[in-house]
DNA sequence: CGCTTAGTTGACATAGATCAATTAGGGTGG
DNA sequence: CCACCCTAATTGATCTATGTCAACTAAGCG
């Protein structure tokens, strides 16, 4: 909203003053859903998913986050989804209590907040556009451009995506089925749009897969 | 993500400096998608839809909005999404680059926006919940609760619910046909969940609906 | 080399989309 | 105040995409 903003010197010390750098392996729970909220986590490396269990049992998956991405926002002091690395991954851990103290100080580190926000906003709306396209091959193909704009995942030249997330995720992600995220990916092989190397990485034809999604 | 934040009233008075009032009839668009965007708004009374054109010609909702709710969040300097009232709506309107310089000088301002967008991401993040919920009778329920949250709109105690869009505008909300809205209603009434008593107007049985939800 | 888990494929059932027709409601002019 | 018109809402019939259940295969790991 505010166009880009970067902290200065000072302030990026004054946060890292009341940082940890934390490591967590693959697979690995962060925090649960509806546990108290005690640390906002910033992602120095590796890959999270959030998830939030529904009551029916199903789960959702509300977004998979990256490098410089920012998880832990609260609803009445409790988490509201649960976070679960990827693969392996590192983390810088800000204490709630810390952080307000911190911003009441200094105000202008708010600003690097409401950026994380107003982009995990934006995500968060095209997810909303991914998860409600009418076939199910345009939301899996939608998919598969949104990973391909994750630099460390997509080898621009080659063309090849190496997924983080199994085959329950991108369901799960998407609203579908499991076994229809199987299907699909067959679909858009025999469309040509991608290939298929193996489970996880798979060579994708971007600008084919852009003309479909418009018609 | 950092509690209850107020301005205060200096800081009213230097918002209000820079914002006017304006007023749209219903049905009446207040901005449109990838329009370059000048102003931010803020509902004074009213109700206001935000509607994203996809390529191959859908519509997609993003979000319903009330009193006290903030829209005209850009990327790249364009609207994401077209603004368009349901009802008689009255509203503030703050130029971009009054409100840039404004926080420039009065950083704790930017608090409230960070608060309306977390807000807004959490009512994004529902919205997912309910476009993603398998069956279409849930899809609807769902929607009708938030519908209840909006005091304006919903009497606690005769339970009637006053709907400020249409039906298409519901079924563009959840990812869904204009006729099987009228359907599932006609469900949810047979389910003894609604009673419909004209096409905007329904008393709805808030409990029933919620049990009904989680199983 | 077997064991376990993740992924794929097949057969079938069904919820919801689509297309088409009908009804209800709200506003306007005579 | 009524008759008409136009739009919004409902209902019906049919078709299809995707979920579900089940079997099978591939891949990774000890």
């Amino acid at each position: 909203m505010f166009g880009d903003f970067r902290l200065d010197e000072q302030e990026r010390d004054a946060l890292n003053a009341i940082s940890s750098k934390i490591h967590k392996p693959a697979k690995c729970r962060i925090y649960a859903q509806d546990e108290p909220a005690r640390y906002l986590y910033i992602i120095r490396s590796g890959a999270v998913r959030l998830e939030y269990q529904r009551e029916d049992g199903r789960n959702q998956i509300f977004a998979f986050l990256w490098s410089d991405n920012m998880f832990g926002t609260t609803e009445n002091g409790l988490y509201r989804a649960s976070a679960v690395t990827l693969i392996d991954t590192y983390l810088f851990q800000i204490p709630y209590p810390a952080l307000r103290t911190l911003i009441e100080s200094r105000p202008r580190i708010q600003a690097l907040f409401l950026q994380h926000a107003l982009k995990y906003t934006k995500a968060t709306e095209r997810h909303v556009l991914l998860a409600t396209c009418s076939l199910v091959t345009k939301r899996l193909a939608g998919f598969l451009l949104e990973c391909s704009k994750q630099a460390d995942f997509f080898d621009r030249h080659s063309h090849i995506l190496t997924l983080a997330m199994d085959r329950k995720d991108i369901a799960d992600y998407l609203g579908i089925a499991l076994e229809t995220t199987s299907r699909t990916l067959k679909v858009l092989e025999d469309m040509d749009l991608i290939k298929r190397l193996s489970s996880q990485r798979m060579q994708i034809n971007t600008e084919q897969i852009q003309m479909m999604m418009s018609r």
